[in-house]
DNA sequence: CGTTTTTGTTCTCGACACGAACATAACAAG
DNA sequence: CTTGTTATGTTCGTGTCGAGAACAAAAACG
């Protein structure tokens, strides 16, 4: 929102709310619509939509027709606009793919990388190899906390506080966030929490990753690094965790807690496979397997439970691990979660779902952080 | 915000932005300042400002002059202007203030209650007293959860589910809330948290109550009963906690704590006077009274350590008892927190602050949300 | 084939903020 | 005491915006 507001700046507004309504929108939607959803004359939605079909942002298509009526137009994204590209950048492989306006994405790249930071630049050449005039933003998806939004920490590849300033510093205008608030954001924009005031996301693989979500908005803190849910000592657990602290929630849910109970020391490297085969033993009834899942699970609704009382969502999406557990262990995870809820709460527990972005999460979640970036006001304006 | 926006919204919407920033202000600014604070030019200062004096919302006053140049004018509250009552409902008392536009606040009554719902008559009556044209909103704070807004709980006055749209029906346009979370509000408008983008607020008295504050708004939740922190399982109590789970972090801090430690079960009644006259003895040099406190200040460390790994806040603010535990154990509860914090969060813990805005913060925060239902562009509308 | 329905188009109108030019009221310097 | 200097208030003309009304256009309906 600009500082002024002058007659110029009332056009753009209602532009930006256009477009941000296009972008948002499940389906396509004609121009007659679009006024009355952002209760403007037809006159105006002409004007507004020619403006932006000049700068090659919206483009209008006929419209097949419905019962009576003058035929009118779809809007959909302009073939010529603004484009985004969003990478998911994983423990040793990375995605590329460029977003429409509205979200539809196209994969363009993919790769492995030898976990060492040149593996920027070697995603850099992937983006300058589909590079064209019409790249706005780059949203960029990796794990680990990006303190202040520049020092990037991740532990498991040995990165201690890399400096994204240098790495970033020949990309285009380059927006970057963890995986874990991307993926809950994803949820809140194009999955199973749309529409939700105040939601929370967490992602379960090694340990738990989270995201509060009020209105839409994944929240970042003061210092950009917040989400580290798993690293409240919510379950009673007193083994200490690799982040430096005793009886992390982390600790008793999520891949980790379940290799640790086969005796095998938690890591990066098989403990996923390993994590899945239990799954699968628990499935097929071995005893001992479905115990540790049952544990996982418990431990799981009881802290959810517990930051329910705090932070009062009206449901709670997972994704990684925790669409498996909510497949076998739906009950329980409820069950333990009421259990922990204060009593007056128990009558209305927040739901628990499953993801529905999927594995998808942190490139949907990296594109609309992107896309985030480009509509808004000042932006809009340079480029009209 | 209007659905649709014209010119004359316009005009409108830089009349709130201009009353917003007059409220907002710590001191008061003049016509000129103004326009340069908005981005406006100094006509358009004087037609916004013009229409709000005649609307009888903004009244001009000559302002000593400073150095060179035409001299102008302060912008200050109309006389006439509307005003808010703000209530503080408390245990067996309550509070009856007017705020004028800026915060200021004139005590109008007090009086005791008999901790029946009969107290809202009560009050009702007082506002009826002091009832004039000008008064626009009464903004409310009680204790207790509010559920959705209108079910109000106060389990130490035996209140289950109260219906609020029974008991307010007969009073002006009411808003209401917790007193925990406007106390935070209060905290983030006007107190040690004015200007921070993350922060939390808790107020420690039996139990803790509190609440995230994000850009100077305190959130709400799915059904408005966030804020239970204290009823997170966050320093390992095995005791069973009055609000139906195990564990709680508030069986460890509060008054509550401190009495159970000396045998006392814990009660709304004397509790209070006990706890402080705990404080008195530790404070003297009493051994068992020390201990006691040390418990309580390193368990209420420990908890805002854990939650600063998940919400990131730049500060956290305490009332109530918080503020007499911070100038007796200061140093405890940093260490307590420093120790629960993530190793890489260490070097920048969030800062631990007393409250300024002290006992007068539910007061303070009920005027707060009682003028911001008035500083909207719909009430304006219709008031010009 | 005329009617109904929905949408697009055109034109007028009132309102707004802006910018420039000018007026005003203090202070400062000589 | 007079004459700049400075900051602010005031006035007026201009461009743009969205609203609203009237009309045109294009489909479906009976």
């Amino acid at each position: 929102m600009p500082q002024t507001m002058t007659s110029a700046d009332l056009r753009i507004r209602n532009q930006v709310r256009l477009l941000r309504a296009v972008h948002d929108a499940a389906e396509p939607f004609t121009r007659a619509e679009a006024a009355r959803l952002l209760g403007i004359g037809r006159n105006t939605a002409a004007a507004l939509v020619g403006e932006l079909e000049q700068a090659r942002l919206l483009h209008e298509v006929p419209a097949e027709s419905s019962g009576r009526g003058r035929p009118t137009t779809l809007l959909v994204p302009h073939p010529e606009g603004p484009q985004v590209f969003a990478v998911d950048f994983r423990e040793d492989t990375w995605t590329l793919a460029a977003v429409e306006l509205g979200g539809a994405a196209t994969e363009l790249e993919t790769g492995e990388h030898d976990r060492t930071p040149a593996a920027f630049t070697e995603i850099r050449a992937a983006v300058a190899r589909h590079e064209s005039e019409r790249l706005a933003v780059v949203g960029f998806a990796t794990s680990g906390p990006i303190r202040d939004g520049h020092r990037l920490h991740i532990s498991h590849l040995g990165w201690d506080e890399v400096e994204l300033d240098t790495l970033l510093a020949d990309w285009p205008t380059t927006v970057i966030d963890n995986d874990a608030r991307l993926a809950g954001l994803a949820e809140s924009r194009r999955g199973v929490l749309r529409g939700m005031g105040t939601a929370m996301h967490f992602h379960i693989d090694f340990d738990i990753g989270g995201t509060l979500l009020l209105a839409g908005d994944a929240q970042r803190g003061g210092h950009n690094i917040a989400g580290e849910f798993g690293h409240m000592p919510l379950t009673g657990s007193t083994l200490e965790c690799m982040c430096g602290v005793r009886g992390c929630w982390s600790l008793d849910v999520g891949a980790n807690a379940l290799v640790r109970r086969f005796g095998k020391e938690p890591g990066y490297g098989t403990g996923r496979e390993l994590a899945q085969e239990i799954l699968r033993r628990a499935e097929a009834g071995d005893k001992e397997a479905a115990a540790a899942l049952d544990d996982n699970a418990a431990a799981l609704g009881k802290g959810l439970g517990a930051l329910a009382n705090a932070l009062d969502p009206e449901a709670i999406s997972l994704s990684g691990l925790g669409v498996e557990l909510i497949r076998l262990r739906r009950n329980l995870i409820e069950d333990a979660c009421r259990e922990q809820l204060m009593a007056f709460r128990r009558d209305d527990p927040p739901q628990i779902l499953a993801g529905t972005v999927g594995s998808a999460g942190p490139l949907t979640g990296a594109a609309e952080i992107a896309w985030d970036a480009i509509l808004t006001h000042d932006w809009l304006r340079e480029r009209l």
